[in-house]
DNA sequence: TAAGTAGGTCACGAGGTCAC
DNA sequence: GTGACCTCGTGACCTACTTA
């Protein structure tokens, strides 16, 4: 019960010769960002592989656009964009249009939503260093190559273009800008937002007529259970095997995190997902329901079901205060790469890395969450305490996962999500 | 207080000793020109070496482009120039393209900006002598090295190549060559210009949680306003550090400088640098704040922590009357380069030589301001007068950076900053 | 032969276009 | 107004050629 010890699943040990489906989600680009939610139908000049994508992973490189984070389709006006932010930016400076937001001038700009607010997205434009002095002409020059590395492994969003002078002040703005970095990373890859939330059309789960119903008290026998329990986790690892390869992209642009060794990379996500997980869903948990993202819903009755009343308590009790922080969005995925960026967890061969990289991530949200009600170290502190919540809790539901463990063959589980809780494979030759 | 005093600074004395990075920033050629600005990633062959670095100082040369102020890649059509420029006055030639300038014909041509209007580009490739005429084939015949100095003490732009028709004439258009190579060097090098600070985003320095802040009238221990101030330094110098690297590159080009003693060189930037950033934030100072060219905004009342209110009024004034006489940034940067060549600040070996070449700038400013504004020689009397003005307000600041030579080890200071201001150093072996 | 440049090459990005 | 696609100018490198 005690945070600071492992999780009890098994450690990766030869990372090499086993997780290959994380290994792929983790090398391969992604088709487009979140285009399963979204259909911009890209088809850019595949031409910009700027980093050639030595870096430990990544083999065909998806290069965010530095404003939106949506697909780059090169470098310009000095930053690394897409042809929506290149477009704009040019008809921006060309016009001098004047631009206004419509509130109070601190629109995250995502690809999602670029087009909503101009004066964020321009002001965007600028702080990630477009400008007219900036453009390149011309076949890029060989060290781009090292630039980009440099750039990846370099933990702030502001461009090789922009002022030194920034640079040199690791204060406030570098932690703004990390803040930036990954609330775009979040933003883009979580479906568990309160943008994609608010439209949810509710469907609770309803079992099967093959499986009947427990709707007396007393009638029910230990195969119907059973057989509720294969449904439930049917249901349930279909939907949170997204949310892995989500994590993935998310993790993918997190400062640093490619450039770890690919074992600790693995570790790191097979054992931070079903916190970070956690505290993703915790705001589709009520007293009584479960929602994921599609709007399926899970009854308290139904959770016990599948796991027990010990262990529904206690992500209720956790889902409950952790939504009584109040932690926006972008927060949110702050703190979902502060968890991500565990040290101690069992296997890691670069904790060191690890820790400093934790580190600076811990300094931003505690900038972040202390300049947006500096009265109050509340809620940072509370965010602190949850991290210990979240490894006791993801300890007991991995103490459930022992049943799918003994049951895999009752239920189909996608790749993804058996390797990433150590489930038996049909293919284990 | 007096204005022909030297200034209150210690005297450079023994240079040869001291001031080990200032030097670095003479000797060593910048890895681009303002490269911490734009990223043009420059490559060139480095085998372009005409001077062979045997003027006092500039050891691994860096040749500008007498066209656009890039780095040159060699002698080109009879003129040294970079690559861009070449392959352009070659393109404009074999396709004997017309061009057509948008505005008045008078663009300035320098890095950041030569692709924006072609014909004043051309215009300037010509008028610098690019010739097909003028093409030289083969090795260079060793008379080049007499060449290169000779050029280099010369105080104009035109090249040895071009008609010698035009050198004839001393007079007028000499001092508009002069004009025009200061201009480049200074829109090159300076980030106080009013391209750069167009799409500013603000940035209002707020103190840390760490610092309590003074909302209150009463409540302003000592303690807390020390640490305020510390804090104050430390974004204070890491900005003002860029612009001291920034204007011994603009030194660099202001024809006669690298011809000096290195001593003197020392003694001219380490005493004028201080006049010449009063000048060029100006244009940054209202009423009420101060703001550094990377958006982040200084207070009145912050301004007056770090100083006091008399500096501060001081200042405001000097800032105010400036502005008054709205002065073009190419104005500044000829205005910047006549400060620079002070020849009485303590210390001054060859007083002579310097006088003479601030007579030269002295004359072309006249020449500039009474050219634009016939009728009215208010801007440059004004100018004039505000010599004297800086003088007096640097002997004030020089004063408030007692605090810093007392309280070095409270604020990280960047070397360079360090020992332009004479602060001890932590290796002060 | 060595040093050094004109001209060619082609990866790239600015700016324009137009269906949406 | 937006952004996928297009055209064309740009400039980092390269080769061929010139001259000491």
């Amino acid at each position: 019960m005690e945070a600071s010890s492992s999780s009890p699943s098994s450690p990766p040990g030869n990372a090499d010769s086993t997780f290959t489906s994380v290994k792929q989600e983790i090398n391969s680009t992604p088709s487009s960002p979140s285009e399963t939610s979204s259909p911009t139908g890209h088809k850019n000049k595949e031409h910009y592989v700027p980093a050639d994508s030595n870096s430990s992973s990544t083999t065909k490189s998806f290069v965010p656009c530095k404003v939106c984070g949506d697909k780059a389709s090169g470098y310009h006006y000095g930053v690394t964009s897409c042809e929506g932010c290149k477009g704009f930016f040019r008809r921006s400076i060309q016009k001098q249009i004047e631009y206004r937001c419509l509130r109070d001038g601190k629109c995250l700009v995502i690809r999602l939503n670029r087009n909503r607010c101009q004066y964020c997205r321009f002001k965007k434009c600028l702080a990630v260093g477009m400008s007219r002095d900036s453009v390149r002409y011309g076949r890029v020059p060989k060290r781009s190559r090292e630039r980009s590395i440099e750039e990846n492994s370099r933990v702030t969003t502001s461009d090789e273009a922009d002022q030194s002078s920034r640079d040199v002040d690791a204060g406030p703005s570098q932690y703004h800008n990390l803040f930036l970095t990954i609330s775009q990373a979040h933003m883009t890859n979580c479906v568990y937002t309160d943008e994609h939330i608010q439209n949810l059309i509710e469907n609770p789960l309803v079992f099967p007529p093959s499986i009947p119903e427990e709707n007396g008290a007393a009638s029910s026998t230990a195969e119907s259970i059973d057989k509720q329990r294969c449904w439930l986790w049917q249901h349930t690892a279909s939907r949170i095997t997204p949310s892995i390869q989500r994590l993935v992209e998310f993790a993918k642009r997190v400062p640093g995190f490619t450039e770890l060794q690919q074992d600790d990379q693995l570790i790191l996500l097979k054992l931070g997902f079903l916190e970070i997980w956690f505290c993703h869903v915790a705001k589709m948990t009520t007293e009584t329901s479960f929602m994921f993202e599609d709007g399926l819903k899970l009854s308290k009755q139904q959770l016990e079901i599948m796991y027990d009343v010990d262990f529904v308590n206690a992500f209720l009790e956790f889902t409950r205060t952790f939504n009584g922080l109040h932690v926006s969005d972008e927060e949110i995925g702050l703190f979902s790469a502060v968890i991500l960026f565990t040290p101690d967890r069992f296997g890691i061969n670069d904790k060191k890395k690890i820790e400093s990289l934790q580190d600076k991530l811990i300094q931003a949200m505690k900038f972040q969450v202390v300049r947006k009600f500096p009265e109050d170290t509340k809620i940072y502190m509370g965010l602190v305490s949850k991290m210990n919540d979240l490894r006791v809790l993801a300890a007991k539901f991995f103490v459930h996962l022992e049943w799918l463990q003994e049951n895999w063959t009752r239920v189909t589980l996608p790749p993804l999500f058996a390797e990433i809780f150590d489930i038996p494979k049909e293919d284990a030759q």
